[in-house]
RNA sequence: GCGGAAGUAGCUCAGUUGGUAGAGCACCUGGUUGUGGCCCAGGGGGUCGUGGGUUCAAGUCCCGUCUUUCGCCCCA
């Protein structure tokens, strides 16, 4: 209502930071069994690099970067993905000299400066895998296994994998120019007026156009797998054979491209149906000319982002914490030793909270009802005299009351089954 | 950058051919001394996104604007 927000750019509150939270702990966890460490690079970038890497005709380049000069002039940009920084960080911390394989692993806030819409914000986050220094196909496969790994982390199902392989430099213009043959062979009319003016600038993104007419003509578009040369066709057989035997089964799709210049061989997504008309959810791929053309080390990688947002979205429910006790106490003398009980409850490992407010008993009552709390705990007049608690278990209303100083004891063995899973 | 839809209480929405705002849920207080969830009774809350215009009178009609949302483009 009030507009005090920038567009796009979003607060973010339990449960949607419970979720995000959860996704971060889920990755952390999966791909440090991967052996992937966590890297963490500047959000703001010289303009430059992004354009370097992702390649200067593309439209996140060319139209949604939030570009600015800062105050000697220099243009900066806030980074539209992860790739280009994590290889600027890479070339300089000169990480290829001390080791030869790298596995790196980045999450965070990204910034295009797009139309919102659903699964699509202007700020919106990603987990980032990049994984330097190997060719080797098991590599790929790898990766691939480990990104299913992660989403299956997340719950995720109904989704698929759609893989293809773009060539290397060598074989890809043979394609190229097969697939302009083919196209132009239609009359002018044929093609969406994008898809016209693609086939000059950039004739692969032809083939994943969504409009009907397009798709048509594209059904029986030259296959880049055929196109492949030998050595890009063995390392893509590699990759598939690895997968199939290891129980994955991704969709061959051969109108697969990617919006981003520097991919080669390898490329895949993660595509669900739900989440409005965005279909991915994560994407990547082999770039092993990247990190030569930005004036790095000749070293070949593959890497791939996962949009959290859309993640998000097809994400059930993250398990709700688990509050263990609420406390409330009826006059100033309870409040005080409620209070030093409360905070000793927390030191030493039990989650929970207490109600200060000097409101009637039945209002504090309903309100530790609605906290959620496990368990109650009560002092009054009577019990702090005695320096007790009057604890009563909120499930079966089933209470007791005993000194303050067992407190501790009773919730953290409880004596019912129900006290013993507090996973807080 | 382009197109469609929508903006009324914290939330979901009603609001009839224009006559100075309602419901459900939520929240608060009670239903006799210190026991929540159910029920009952009461209560607090809205410059009807915003700025103009038409009119005796506009939440209701007209125009602009902002925001949100769903698409296009593009991408994770």
């Amino acid at each position: 209502m009030s507009s005090t927000r920038i567009k796009g750019f979003a607060d973010m509150f339990p449960p949607q930071s419970d979720m995000y939270t959860y996704m971060e702990s889920v990755a952390r966890e999966i791909f440090g069994r991967f052996g992937f460490v966590e890297l963490r690079t500047p959000i703001l970038e010289f303009t430059e690099l992004f354009q370097r890497s992702i390649g200067q005709e593309t439209d996140v380049v060319q139209k949604e970067m939030y570009t600015f000069a800062d105050r000697k002039g220099r243009s900066l940009s806030l980074r539209p993905e992860a790739t280009a920084g994590v290889m600027r960080a890479y070339m300089e911390s000169g990480l290829s000299n001390r080791e030869a394989v790298s596995r790196l692993f980045t999450f965070g806030p990204m910034f295009r400066y797009e139309r919102p819409q659903k699964g699509r914000m202007r700020q919106f986050h990603q987990i980032n895998c990049e994984c330097l220094g190997s060719h080797s196909p098991f590599v790929d496969a790898e990766m691939l296994c480990m990104l299913w790994a992660f989403l299956h982390g997340v719950g995720l199902k109904d989704v698929e994998l759609h893989v293809n392989s773009l060539g290397c430099p060598n074989c890809r213009p043979r394609f190229t120019q097969a697939l302009q043959e083919y196209l132009h062979a239609f009359p002018k009319e044929a093609l969406c007026e994008d898809c016209a003016r693609r086939l000059a600038s950039n004739p692969l993104r032809v083939l994943d156009c969504k409009q009907e007419g397009c798709r048509q003509i594209t059904e029986k578009a030259p296959r880049l797998l055929d196109y492949n040369c030998p050595s890009c066709r063995t390392h893509f057989d590699k990759v598939l054979h690895l997968l199939e035997g290891h129980g994955m089964h991704p969709v061959l799709n051969h109108k697969l491209v990617r919006g981003l210049d520097y991919y080669c061989r390898t490329t895949f997504e993660v595509v669900s149906g739900n989440i409005g008309a965005q279909t991915a959810v994560a994407g990547g791929g082999r770039y092993d000319g990247l990190l030569r053309s930005l004036g790095g080390p000749d070293v070949p990688g593959i890497g791939f982002a996962c949009g959290m947002e859309r993640l998000s979205l097809l994400m059930g429910e993250t398990p709700a914490r688990h509050k263990l006790f609420c406390l409330l106490a009826m006059d100033e003398e309870s409040r005080q030793q409620g209070w030093h009980l409360t905070q000793n409850l927390r030191l030493a490992g039990l989650a929970g909270e207490m109600l200060y407010a000097e409101s009637g008993f039945k209002s504090l009552m309903r309100q530790a009802g609605k906290s959620g709390a496990r368990y109650c705990l009560i002092i009054g007049p009577d019990e702090s005299k005695q320096g007790k608690v009057v604890i009563k278990n909120m499930a079966n209303g089933s209470q007791e009351c005993l000194s303050q100083d067992r407190a501790l004891h009773y919730l953290s063995t409880g004596q019912d089954t129900t006290g013993k899973d507090s996973n807080e």
